[in-house]
Formats: C-alpha cells, sequence, structure tokens
DNA sequence: TAGTAGCT
DNA sequence: GCTA
C-alpha cells in the first residue's frame, strides 16, 4: 500500500474533506474484494427499509461488533444481523491498517458499513450522524465501478461532485465530519473487478 | 431528510 | 443540482 498524498479538495469548498485517489493498487483491491465477499457469505447482504417503510436500492450488510441497520423502527447501530440474528463478521486486518494510516489514531474503528450499489442503486443525501463519538472520522473504501460522489456543507450550502474509483479511500473528518454526502450514480461497467458489476462500498467508522 | 420523481 |  503506497503512501498516499492527501489531496484535500475542500480548500475553499469543504475543508475536511480528504481524498486519496488510487490508494489500494488492483491486486489490493482483489485481496480485500475476497476478503469482503467471504464476510458477505456470513452475513448475507440484505436490503434495508427506511423508517417510513421504502427500500433502499443498495443492499446491505456489516463488518465489526456494531452494525449500522435501519428499518421502521429507525436508524442505529446494533451487534447482530437483522436477518440471521448471528454477530457481524469481524473488520478484516487490511481495513484496520487502512484506517490507522488514513487517521493517524491509535483506536480501531468498530463498525464497517457494506454497500453493494447495483442495477443504479443510489443513496440520497445524508449525514452521518448515528454514531456516539461524532470527533471520529468516517473513512470510505471504493472497490468496483466508479460513483459520482457528492458532497456539501453540513449546513446545506453548495455541493460539489467527486468521482470515486475502484481503490479510492476518502474521508470526512473535522469540519467535513457532518457533510452531507450521497451517491447520485454509478457508472456501468467501468470497472471489472467485481464479477456481476456494480459497486461496493466499505464505511469505517466508530460507532460506539 | 441514508427515498424518489420531476424539472431546470 | 434543486424542490417537493
Amino acid at each position: 500500500m503506497a503512501e498516499a498524498a492527501v489531496r484535500d479538495i475542500g480548500a475553499g469548498i469543504l475543508p475536511g474533506f480528504g481524498l486519496w485517489p488510487g490508494w489500494l493498487s488492483p491486486p489490493d483491491q482483489a485481496t480485500l474484494l475476497e476478503t469482503v465477499l467471504a464476510a458477505i457469505d456470513e452475513a448475507p447482504l440484505y436490503q434495508p427499509v427506511t423508517p417510513g417503510g421504502r427500500p433502499f436500492s443498495v443492499r446491505m450488510t456489516n463488518m465489526g461488533s456494531l452494525g449500522w441497520v435501519s428499518d421502521r423502527a429507525g436508524y442505529r447501530y446494533q451487534p447482530t444481523h437483522p436477518e440471521t440474528g448471528r454477530p457481524w463478521p469481524a473488520i478484516p486486518p487490511m481495513l484496520l491498517a487502512l484506517w490507522a494510516e488514513a487517521t493517524g489514531r491509535e483506536d480501531q474503528p468498530d463498525a464497517c458499513l457494506v454497500n453493494l450499489y447495483r442495477n443504479s442503486a443510489k443513496m440520497g443525501l445524508h449525514q452521518d450522524r448515528d454514531e456516539a463519538d461524532m470527533g471520529a472520522p468516517v473513512v470510505s473504501v471504493s472497490l468496483g465501478d466508479t460513483a459520482m460522489f457528492r458532497i456539501g456543507p453540513a449546513d446545506g450550502g453548495r455541493t460539489a461532485t467527486v468521482r470515486l474509483a475502484s481503490g479510492d479511500v476518502c474521508a470526512l473528518s473535522g469540519p467535513a465530519r457532518l457533510a452531507r454526502h450521497g451517491i447520485d450514480r454509478v457508472l456501468e461497467e467501468s470497472s471489472r473487478l467485481i464479477a456481476g458489476g456494480g459497486r461496493i462500498n466499505l464505511t469505517l467508522r466508530k460507532a460506539a
């Protein structure tokens, strides 16, 4: 894993948003994908619903001691898979190392949300605010097809679009920790990493 | 208000 | 990219 210069696209747009294009080499992407697919075998992807009962277009699962879930009861972190009732699989060591390098922190993330975008799946503009410790950054790893990521200030100013390609890592920290962000669309067939196409996003957080 | 549709 |  190469040392990557932080590209803070925030200068004048959004301070605290870090972007590391190409953090993971193609071989590292393939290795990570294998690990994630094994976790998905243990904790199958499912389609959550919003508290209002609307289905998400992305399919989700989690790794770590806590996983982010949504259902009619609301958003929360919980230690077990909502369908199997089993604990989530562990966060792979490769991702713990990535967190340490990207954040420079001594602690470890306890939650890794796995989102699969396939068949025109999107994610509306939102803020990550279900974590107990909102001082800790959020780190995102992209695998597979390129996404059009939209990000803007927490208080509702202008948004900017950033392309996130396979192997890119980005982070929301400090003044960008509560940034509004979402996925407008995924560019089909822009990567050959994932059999059957699509994009997997891994989001590392401190939930507790 | 972690959705979706529809318009500029 | 914004509004409902």
